[in-house]
DNA sequence: CGATAGTTGCTTTTT
DNA sequence: GCAACTATCG
């Protein structure tokens, strides 16, 4: 056969015949129904999705507002988004196509009012959540050594993930959390503010409490379709299911083996037990492969058949043996040696005519980018980090970014508080304090409280006049929001603010990339033309496409590389502790173990002609050296699919591997 | 209040 | 190996 997988990114007309069989096909493009796509890796499963989807359309069953589409990332929804108008030979408008959580969001600033939030809500991130969480422990005098914050928020996080608020939480083990979750959600609310979490679980609670506002999108929505079903939490279930509770028309697909979130709250039982929540649902299984090699899908499966507890599925492929290489395994010393061999192999498959566009690095952790990145520098190989080590994480973005939501937002008390004395203008805890209590007592913003303040002579000397000072500042940028662009109000702000100037008199080593940071913001900005949108964008969107259009070698982690599909794959650090990962192997029995399996036959997967695994003898980890022994997924790809590879140092010594391989690949310092 | 030096603890994965 | 917190002094 002379099928070929097209690239992601360029759609083609969709051949059904190479996907689906006739009864399959009925299935899926009769609309009538809930239907289930149970598919493996490479099969086609987004491709099955966008058929419906376009089938809806050129029926004209449903105006695209009447289509639900739910993809995994916002990416996923621009490719798909694409895709379709591609199809259909026209732009779409109306057709609602998202995460959930940006779905939600939507649906949640149109009914702001009912969950007791004006339309402006802000949404906070992880350090936000943080810092109130911190700032109740402190005031509930909870141990911050026994119960540190993070902890508490992601118990918070898997409460609301599975659709219980703080009245629902029935577990009490927890009772100091739960304590501390029911004045986090009050504190929100004053705040104005949501969490990740909130958009779903208020959008949730919307929907119960307010039947009429269920119907509307009841009947708006007359098709709902689910892609990565296997990654939905419960809140994302439940929300799925009162949505389609009237027309019943749901259509998901997913694959159990791929489940890789259940740290984050998802629920691969949502997809084993989706007939008996949808009655009457059709499921389609996919087994045929239409992506990998002979001896990538051979690999991916022996690795995969370890797992106890999946659906079971036998992929194949028509792809003859001689179609592709064995996957290639080799051990190297340390990092280091680990990069520059992948750099070696890369510049070799260039030689031959790779576009290296095509080649990606999949690792475990995200700091293993940074041997990658040191070696391809210094080899001149072109690469992009995706993912990686967030823009928006870092400490100068998050401030001019507090600074714009406060300008943007003035009731939003975080980020009035993160840059009150950011750059240092004397205004320290005591006036912070000072602030808190005026704004509690009165149940208003920290900016209210503090415009109050200075009417009182309850702040005094140079405190009360950087404050009366930084209001004024506030007050006039917030008035210039309409007339001037984004990008200029920012630069006016940081001007004025003086927080230019305080990494400019800084002499650490890392100031001068930190304004090079804010330049890059500024850019950033250009790009809109309304600064609540880019509010909105950075709080829900968050991905740094800068690098995007640059081609080059992807360095990710395989969580990141879900859905994406490249010519050729490096599986860079498998050893024990690092991948299976130690933290995984701590909790609940062999869950854990068999999820870090489920990534890598998700990393496995993602090749469509070549992989390559290694593993260092040696790791340089929190300054320290540490020696690793191999993975012991090694130990379970098929020996027929593989062939081992010796690097220098090994070269001696090593061919043991090979030879002892019934004991499995030992430790190459024993 | 702020600057500095010293100390801790941490890194799994992300919408 | 770094960032974020803490103690101490001016």
């Amino acid at each position: 056969m002379s099928h070929t997988t097209p690239p992601a990114n360029s759609p083609v007309p969709i051949d059904h015949s190479t996907c689906l069989n006739e009864a399959q096909r009925q299935a899926v493009e009769s609309l009538d129904g809930p239907v289930l796509v149970l598919a493996g890796a490479g099969t086609g499963k987004t491709r099955v999705l966008t058929t419906r989807l376009v089938n809806i359309l050129q029926r004209q069953l449903a105006w695209p507002s009447q289509i639900l589409s739910v993809t995994f990332t916002n990416k996923a929804a621009l490719e798909m988004r694409h895709r379709v108008e591609k199809l259909m030979q026209n732009p779409v408008e109306g057709l609602w196509l998202g995460t959930f959580h940006s779905l939600c969001a939507r649906i949640l600033r149109r009914h702001a009012e009912l969950v007791n939030r004006t339309p402006d809500f802000t949404i906070l991130d992880t350090d936000d959540q943080l810092r109130l969480i911190k700032q109740i422990s402190k005031s509930e005098n909870i141990d911050e050594k026994k119960l540190p914050p993070r902890m508490i928020l992601g118990k918070i996080s898997r409460w609301k993930d599975k659709g219980l608020a703080p009245a629902k939480v029935t577990n009490v083990e927890y009772d100091q959390i739960l304590i501390v979750y029911k004045i986090y959600q009050e504190r929100l609310q004053v705040l104005n503010a949501v969490d990740f979490g909130d958009l779903l679980l208020l959008c949730l609670e919307l929907f119960t409490n307010h039947p009429d506002v269920l119907a509307i999108y009841q009947d708006r929505f007359r098709y709902v379709l689910v892609d990565e079903y296997q990654d939905t939490n419960v809140a994302q279930y439940l929300w799925l299911r009162l949505l389609t509770q009237k027309n019943h028309n749901i259509c998901c697909v997913g694959d159990d083996d791929q489940s890789i979130y259940g740290w984050r709250g998802a629920e691969v039982t949502n997809i084993l037990k989706f007939e008996k929540d949808f009655p009457n649902a059709t499921v389609v299984r996919l087994e045929q492969n239409y992506r990998s090699s002979h001896h990538i899908l051979g690999a991916a499966s022996g690795l995969i058949a370890h797992n106890r507890g999946r659906l079971g599925k036998t992929l194949w492929t028509d792809k003859k043996e001689s179609s592709g290489d064995r996957v290639h395994v080799c051990g190297v010393s340390d990092g280091r040696e680990e990069a520059r061999w992948v750099g070696d192999e890369i510049e070799n498959l260039q030689r031959h005519g790779t576009d290296v566009s095509d080649v990606a690095i999949l690792i475990r952790a995200t700091f293993q980018t940074r041997e990658f990145e040191e070696c391809f520098i210094r080899l001149g190989l072109p690469y992009r980090v995706i993912g990686g080590a967030r823009f928006y994480e870092r400490r100068e973005i998050r401030d001019a970014m507090a600074y714009l939501r406060i300008v943007a937002q003035p009731h939003d008390s975080l980020a009035f508080e993160r840059v009150l004395n950011t750059p240092r203008r004397g205004l320290g805890d005591s006036t912070l304090q000072n602030l808190h209590v005026c704004a509690r007592e009165q149940r208003i913003p920290l900016l209210k409280a503090a415009m109050q303040l200075i009417q009182t002579d309850n702040v005094k000397g140079r405190a009360r006049s950087s404050l009366i000072q930084f209001i004024q500042d506030i007050e006039r940028w917030h008035s210039q929001v309409l007339q001037k662009k984004p990008s200029e109000l920012l630069q006016i702000i940081l001007d004025e603010s003086g927080y230019t100037t305080m990494w400019m008199k800084d002499k650490a080593p890392d100031a001068p990339g930190r304004l090079e940071n804010l330049k890059e913001l500024v850019r950033a900005l250009d790009d809109y033309d309304s600064l609540h949108a880019f509010l909105e964008h950075v709080s829900l969107v968050m991905d740094n496409n800068r690098a995007h259009h640059a081609g080059g070698i992807s360095i990710m982690t395989m969580h990141s590389a879900k859905g994406l599909e490249f010519d050729t794959v490096f599986l860079a650090g498998w050893e024990e502790g690092l991948f299976p990962h130690a933290r995984s192997l701590a909790d609940s029995a062999n869950a854990g173990l068999e999820e870090e399996r489920r990534l890598a036959y998700v990393g496995l997967t993602r090749a469509k002609r070549q992989a390559y695994i290694s593993f260092a003898g040696m790791r340089h980890i929190h300054g320290k050296w540490q020696t690793s022994i191999p993975s012991r997924f090694l130990n379970e790809l098929p020996k027929e699919h593989t062939v081992i590879r010796s690097q220098s140092f090994l070269d001696q010594g090593t061919t043991h591997l090979q030879v002892e391989s019934s004991h499995g690949f030992d430790d190459p310092w024993d």
